[in-house]
DNA sequence: AACGCAAATTAAGTTTGGTTTAAGCCCGCG
DNA sequence: CGCGGGCTTAAACCAAACTTAATTTGCGTT
């Protein structure tokens, strides 16, 4: 999953992006509105963490054109509490949720989780539930058939893009886009292999190839 | 399906003509004005994806002149997102349809098959649906009577030819010129193996052939 | 800092499957 | 009949995808 952080404070910025990659996630950042406007529509991010104190162009303004434009990702607003007011505005905007400043980095997790499936139409499920197989985040693992399979960094957020999207085919820069950030190759076979050890792991059937399109995930047989 | 692409980004440019040809098209593209206003009219494009912001000539006097001179090819215009006027101009001037930078791959794929549909009379339907037969663009396989059949990459640009063309009769030249780009060879008989493909998938009644001629598509009988 | 380990990536070699070529056959039409 | 366009099949070719091994990276430990 890719994610982009909008946020000017650089203490705040550098920390979130510590951890949010420690959790298996692509993540870019940006603290200059404007910026933020082009890319943010542009980039195919899974989810947009989105400071409202930015200076130069404001959240909400930002936020207000790209629900104009058709922007459809989800948005999740941050804010300062003794700005509360600001919340409803941004609701109101088209966020997709909030969370208020001071705040716990499992707490932002959680409702980071929660939108991802939320966005593909997994709704109120504690965790990823998906053809015969239940991701935990919590201990990056995945249970089939009540076994539990012990997964790498990238394995894991591997096989998490290909549960939110089961069934549908994915292309291989579609993958390539959505799990790593900016500045990396495209004529590489990272994808091949880790699909590779997924295979190994879960089951040969378990991912399909359709070639020339890219994969599509099946999942497994309950046993 | 044979696109001329005009665009003086290289990167831009690249990029679009990998995507187009992921979907199977058959991808051109010129970066200078004036090759495009000879090359766009003389070659049998089936869209033209035209940029306005060109060095050397500008893009809205190029589709002037080809609509002038009786060029009815559609044409979708790429501009940016802050010369929102040229939108405006770009219509009056004779285009079909346009797309602001940036732009989502998707929606480009979408906007591409929606006019390739509505320069062949297939108004408002979300896929080509002719003659018992559906073309699914997303997963490469059309649908004859509710089963689902697998398409390779050339079938399916064939089949697609086909059915956007439903009872014509079509030159096997006409097929070359149109499935295969610039530089390929005319001397051969991958046209009629293709099709011996598609009448095995499909019944061998699908596709008629007018000796000296060429094709015709029927399409299947609803069972 | 330096080491050691595991994971991630690159690289090279192999397999697979789609596309094209090629050769022989069939068949409609003169 | 026989010529030529079209059909069919198999084989050749080529690029995508797979596999395995080697290398690099990153991290925790000392």
């Amino acid at each position: 999953m890719r994610l982009l952080i909008v946020e000017d404070n650089v203490a705040l910025a550098d920390e979130l992006v510590a951890d949010l990659q420690r959790a298996g996630y692509a993540v870019d950042w940006l603290a200059d509105g404007r910026d933020a406007l082009y890319q943010g529509a542009s980039e195919p991010y899974d989810l947009i963490l989105l400071d409202l104190g930015l200076p130069g162009k404001s959240g909400l303004d930002i936020l207000r054109e790209w629900r104009a434009t058709g922007m459809t990702r989800p948005v999740l607003i941050l804010t300062a509490r003794d700005h509360w007011a600001e919340r409803i505005d941004g609701l109101k905007a088209g966020a997709d949720d909030y969370l208020t400043k001071p705040f716990h980095p499992e707490e932002l997790q959680l409702r980071i989780q929660a939108l991802l499936r939320r966005a593909h139409g997994q709704v109120n499920q504690p965790q990823l539930d998906v053809a015969g197989l239940q991701l935990d985040e919590a201990h990056q693992v995945v249970i089939k058939n009540g076994e539990s399979i012990e997964l790498t960094a990238a394995e894991f957020s591997l096989l998490r893009y290909f549960m939110l999207h089961s069934g549908k085919i994915i292309s291989k820069s579609q993958l390539h886009d959505h799990l790593y950030d900016g500045e990396s190759e495209r004529d590489s076979n990272v994808i091949e292999v880790h699909v590779n050890h997924l295979r190994s792991k879960l089951g040969k059937t378990a991912i399909e190839t359709k070639r020339g399109q890219g994969y599509r995930f099946l999942g497994v047989a309950p046993s």
